[in-house]
DNA sequence: CTGAAAGCGCTAACAT
DNA sequence: ATGTTAGCGCTTTCAG
C-alpha cells in the first residue's frame, strides 16, 4: 500500500532543475516580489515541465492556517442547509476564505462531535450546526480554535452561538392558523426524542400559541417522524386512513410540509379551503410550490452575515472575551396555503 | 495578526507533562498496542488536562494522505447536487472515507479548475463535476492524484470520467412528448453559450427527438436562462406573454420545470391536459410535487457507485492504466405531468 | 536578488 | 514497554 513517491514532485526537484534554491522556488510560486525576472522564467519553466503543485499540507503546517472554513451540518440533502451553504460560502469569499461543507449525520451525536471537533485543525474555523448534542459534551471541548455554533436553543457553552428564533417562529404560525378560524392543527415532523432540538422548539412553540388561544391540542395531531418528503406525505396519509380529523397542518419544516401537500392533493382535500398549511424554513422551494408555501422565515440574510461576521472576528481577533449568543428573528411568509387574516 | 503560539497545545507538551516522550504519547492516542496501563493513563490523564487536540495538517505531511475526498461541484444549492453529495459520503464512508463538498461556481471555467486542482493535494481524491471546462485546460493538468470527472460529454482526458447520458436521456423525454401529441415543444434553461456542456447536450437530444419524428423546432420555443426556480418561472411567463404558443415543456432540469409547473399553474393551464411538463435529473422533490413531475432518471444509484468504485481503486493502486469512461443509461420516469403512451 | 539553516508537529524505524 | 533519530515539504528568519 505505499505511495509512488517517485512520482511526487517536491519543490526541492523544481529548484534542482532549475538550479535555484527551494527558497527562490516559493518565492516565485508565492509571487513574492524580489525574484529576477529570468530566474522566475527558469522556475516557472520547470515547474510546468515537471508538473509541480504545492503540497499544501506542509504549507499548512508551516502556515498555521489553512484558509478554509469547515461547515458542519447534519445532512447535505437538505435544501435548507444546501442554501445555508451556498449563501456562506459566498460570504466567505469576500474574505479570502473557502467554505467546505461536511456532513455529521445528524441525530447521531457521538460521530457530530467526533467529526467536528477532530478535525478542528483543519480549518481555520468551523461552523457547527448542532442538532441533537449534550451541552455537556460541547463543555468538556478543549478548543480556542474559532467555533461558531447554530441552531438551537441557547447552550451554555462558550461558543459563539446564533440561532433562529425557533419557538417564536412556530407560535407565530401555529397562532396565524388558530387566529384563521382552525381548531385541529396537526403538527408534523421532528422525532420525539425530549431535548432541546429543534423539533422540540418548534413543537413548545406550537403548544405556546395554543394555549394563548386557550385552544386545546389533540395529542392524536401530533405526528412525529424524520424530516424527509417521504415522512411528511406519509404523516399526512396515517391521519387520513385513521380518520382523525383535521383543519390545518403545522409542518416542522418546509420539505414535509411538501410531503404534506402532496398527500392532501392526492386526499382531492383543498388547500387552505379545506386544510391549511404552513411550513418552516422558506427554503427557496417554497414560493415555487403549487400553491406557494407559506411559512417561517427564520432570516436567512441575517443569519449569515451574523455567522460571518463572528467566524472572521474570531479568526483574525483571536478568541474573544464572551461568547456572543444572537437570536434572529424569525417572520411568517404569507403565501397561497394559508387563508389570511379577516 | 501573529497567532498566540502559548495557546497550541502541541504533543510535545502533553509529553512533557506526562513524563514521557512523544512517541509514547503518539502510541496511546492511536491506539497502538504496546503502551504499559498505566503509561496510558498519565498520557491520557494529561491530555484532558491541556486540551490537547492532534495537529491535522502535520499528520497528514506525515502520513501522505488525508482520508477525505472533496466533491467539487457547481453549486451546493442544486438538489441533483446536494443529493448527488450525500449518496457519495454514505459510499465513501464505508471505505473510511469523509467527503467534503465545496463549491467551483459554475460557468467561470478559471476559478473551476484553479480551485479543484489547487486543492488536489489537500485530499486523497477529487471528485470533480465539470461543467464547462475546456477539454484543453484538463488536458494540461499535471497530475497523477486521483480524479474522477463527473458530467458532461465524452473528454479527451486522461482522467476517468463518469456521465450520465444527457443525449439519450433527453431524446427519450422530447420523443414522449412527441408520440403522445405534442407539435410545439418549449425548452427551458440552460445557458446559450455553445461547448459541449450540459445543456448543448440535452438540446442536442431535443433536437434529436425533434428529427425522428419529423417534427419541425420553432426556435422561439427555445427559451434559455439560468438554472434556477426564477427562471423555470420567467421563461414560462415569457412564452406566454409573448403569445407563443406550445403544448408541451422540456425543462432541461427538475428545478426549472418546478418554476415552469408554477408559471402554468398561475396561468391556469391544466398540467398535461394543456401542456405536458417533463424534467431532467429526477430529484427527489419530483416526485412530491403536485402534480409529480416526469423526469428523466439519470440512474443515480449507479452512478454514485461508479464514482465511488472508481476512485477508490485508484487511490488505493495508484494510477491505473487506461481511463475509464463511463456512460450510465438515462431512463424516463412517468408521473404526472405527462400523459401516457396511448 | 538569492541562499542556508532551522523548524512547524507528527510518526516510521530503529534502538534500548 | 518506552525513547531517539530522522525527516515529511514547506516557509520564516537571517546572511550573503
Amino acid at each position: 500500500m505505499r505511495q509512488k513517491a517517485s512520482t511526487v514532485v517536491t519543490m526541492a526537484d523544481v529548484a534542482r532543475s532549475a538550479g535555484v534554491s527551494t527558497m527562490t522556488v516559493s518565492n516565485v510560486i508565492n509571487g513574492r516580489p524580489r525574484v529576477g525576472a529570468e530566474t522566475k522564467e527558469r522556475v516557472l519553466a520547470a515547474i510546468g515541465e515537471l508538473g509541480y503543485q504545492v503540497n499544501l499540507a506542509a504549507r499548512h503546517l508551516r502556515a498555521g492556517r489553512t484558509g478554509v472554513v469547515g461547515l458542519a451540518v447534519p445532512e447535505l440533502e437538505n435544501p435548507y442547509f444546501a442554501q445555508l451553504a451556498g449563501r456562506l460560502a459566498d460570504r466567505f469569499e469576500a474574505h479570502d476564505l473557502r467554505v467546505v461543507v461536511e456532513r455529521t449525520g445528524a441525530s447521531r451525536e457521538r460521530e457530530m462531535e467526533a467529526v467536528a471537533f477532530s478535525r478542528l485543525r483543519m480549518y481555520d474555523g468551523l461552523i457547527l450546526s448542532v442538532v441533537d448534542i449534550d451541552p455537556a459534551e460541547l463543555g468538556q471541548l478543549r478548543t480556542d480554535a474559532p467555533v461558531v455554533l447554530i441552531g438551537e436553543r441557547a447552550l451554555p457553552s462558550r461558543f459563539d452561538h446564533v440561532m433562529m428564533d425557533n419557538v417564536d417562529g412556530a407560535r407565530q404560525a401555529t397562532a396565524h392558523l388558530l387566529a384563521t378560524g382552525a381548531r385541529r392543527v396537526a403538527m408534523l415532523g421532528g422525532e420525539p426524542d425530549g431535548a432541546a432540538n429543534m423539533p422540540a422548539l418548534r413543537a413548545e412553540g406550537y403548544a405556546l400559541a395554543h394555549a394563548e388561544a386557550a385552544v386545546p391540542v389533540d395529542p392524536r395531531l401530533n405526528i412525529r417522524s424524520s424530516f424527509r418528503l417521504q415522512d411528511g406525505y406519509e404523516g399526512i396519509r396515517a391521519l387520513l386512513d385513521r380518520g382523525i380529523g383535521f383543519d390545518a397542518v403545522f409542518a416542522l419544516n418546509d420539505v414535509v410540509a411538501m410531503g404534506a401537500l402532496r398527500a392532501l392533493a392526492d386526499a382531492g382535500l383543498r388547500v387552505p379551503a379545506d386544510v391549511q398549511v404552513i411550513g418552516f424554513d422558506d427554503i427557496d422551494e417554497a414560493a415555487y410550490l403549487v400553491p406557494a408555501l407559506s411559512t417561517v422565515s427564520p432570516g436567512h440574510a441575517e443569519m449569515a452575515d451574523r455567522i460571518t461576521a463572528l467566524l472572521t472576528a474570531q479568526i483574525t481577533d483571536g478568541p474573544t472575551g464572551e461568547p456572543q449568543e444572537i437570536v434572529v428573528p424569525a417572520r411568517l411568509v404569507h403565501r397561497a396555503t394559508t387563508t389570511p387574516l379577516s
